[in-house]
DNA sequence: GCCAACGTTGGC
DNA sequence: GCCAACGTTGGC
């Protein structure tokens, strides 16, 4: 069982359309690394939903439910994309400037390469994002 | 709104 | 294959 991060404007896609949709296709990924990232994602593995650029914070937790397969909205046809569904909602929400302050978080991609936009999260680092957003599975 | 970081494109 | 020009992301 693998951890990701997965990030999304909320003015494109919010944590509320998530929850209201309950299933998502993340389609509109352009970049290779996250690209493979998300290749390398399994059924059941889990992944933070994060706001980008507005919010900057993690705002809940999704579960893959289908493995990476074609992006239609891609006309190059080079692209893929996972199913997630929300799980739950982080009961307290992570902040950037909170994971910056942690000293075990500064090597996530997501401060050390903040464009990545698919990131794998190592073990430890899961079980203390989901410790600050006072959260369990 | 600015701009740093970084990815992509295309001319050579 | 190099690299300049350009586009995009996302923090601030």
């Amino acid at each position: 069982m693998a951890f990701w991060l997965i990030k999304s404007e909320p003015s494109a896609y919010s944590w509320d359309e998530m929850l209201q949709e309950c299933r998502a296709s993340w389609d509109g990924v352009r970049n290779y690394q996250a690209a493979n990232n998300m290749k390398a994602m399994k059924c059941g593995d889990h992944a933070c939903f994060y706001h980008s650029n507005e919010g900057r914070e993690i705002v809940g937790i999704v579960i893959v439910v289908k493995e990476y397969y074609p992006d239609p909205t891609d006309a190059s046809c080079r692209f893929g994309m996972v199913d997630v569904q929300a799980v739950k909602p982080m009961k307290n929400p992570v902040s950037l400037n909170a994971i910056k302050a942690n000293p075990v978080l500064v090597d996530l991609p997501l401060v050390r390469q903040s464009r990545l936009s698919v990131m794998p999260i190592r073990d430890h680092e899961w079980k203390i994002l989901l410790e600050m957003g006072k959260t369990t599975l």
